[in-house]
DNA sequence: CTCATAATCTAGACGATGCAAAGATATAGC
DNA sequence: GCTATATCTTTGCATCGTCTAGATTATGAG
């Protein structure tokens, strides 16, 4: 009943045990030692699926950024077609995300630890990032790729990505209910 | 011409020596260690002045945010009473700020590494966050303390800070030039 | 001025980490 | 069946944060 020298899914596995540990210690509790202790692995197995540690939080981040387009999607589609402001609840599913996944969504907005030249992280960050382009260019009448349509869109992302991270930072205001604030903070993401 | 025992200013002289290293190698080159050999003491000099590696990194950052506010309040000061936008000065302000710091920017609002209870810090960031505030109630023309008000302020900070983040993370789009950007990204700065 | 006490700094050790090298074991292709 | 390759372990090394004990200097009470 011993253990198999070959673990069979091994890089899964590590992915997953990162996840936990992430979500439950934080980034600094996410080694790869400890990752490969909750896979049940040797210290350096998983050098040879990741290369790294930085290889293994950019795949950790390229699974955040898959489950971050899905939360973003979803939300999206169940908004309707014809409700007032799909925008808003892209913006407020985008600050949802965060709160719900805190840890993961920080990882995976810190360039500090992260290849951003792996094609896994690039082409799940560039397919999160065009979901949230879809959505301004659907809230604009006419999606312009000048300077304004840009500074919409920028100012748009700005906005929700930066209420996000104050509130990951514990920096938001305790006057008042959450929600409440983010309702009135998202109101004023029209376009112009 | 061996030197002293004692050093005389250690504190200061490893604060100096740990944000040379944060501006060189980044949040992962700062460590205890580096900072005491840039210091020219031994490695565990640094336990007596700052408790442990958080207590340094919150002391930095209290450093970081004191030189914030300052930074903000001088914006202010020469932007003028009759500036047509003076929550736009400090915007840009904000951002100059993190794009000539990134950084000190990050980790003083990175809560990870830190010890917000630290009095050095606790002073130093709700100092710099008071200025921040006063900006926004001299913009808007009665500050009110409701829900409608926060929301003012903390829609204004969230954009500005985001796209500060955003800059910083490499997020950007490149078809235009920063600066363009900022200008019309801030115009949307005004609060309604 | 003296000298005991406190403050400051050094030296050494411990466990943990990332990474590299070398060896063991199982899988897969021929 | 046999060999090449992928996978995993073991071992080793440098670095890090932190702890403890000891050395050195400053300080201040008498």
């Amino acid at each position: 009943m011993k253990p198999p020298y070959h673990h069979g899914a091994l890089a899964p596995a590590l992915l997953a045990a990162a996840e936990a540990l992430l979500e439950r210690d934080g980034i600094t509790g996410l080694t790869l030692r400890a990752a490969a202790r909750v896979a049940g692995v040797s210290h350096a197995a998983p050098t040879h699926h990741f290369g790294d540690l930085t290889g293994l939080l950019s795949e950790l981040a390229a699974v955040g950024y898959r489950r971050f387009r899905e939360h973003l999607l979803t939300a999206m589609a169940q908004s309707g077609p014809d409700d007032p402001a799909p925008l808003v609840a892209m913006g407020a599913a985008y600050v949802e995300f965060a709160r719900a996944h805190p840890n993961l969504f920080l990882l995976m907005f810190r360039g500090d630890r992260l290849d951003h030249e792996r094609p896994a992280l690039r082409d799940a960050a560039q397919q999160a990032f065009a979901a949230l382009r879809a959505a301004v260019a659907d809230a604009s009448e006419q999606p312009r790729p000048d300077l304004d349509g840009l500074a919409n869109a920028m100012a748009a992302w700005s906005l929700v990505h930066g209420f996000a991270v104050l509130m990951i930072d514990g920096r938001l205001p305790r006057e008042v209910p959450m929600d409440a604030l983010l309702s009135a903070v998202l109101a004023r993401l029209a376009l112009r």
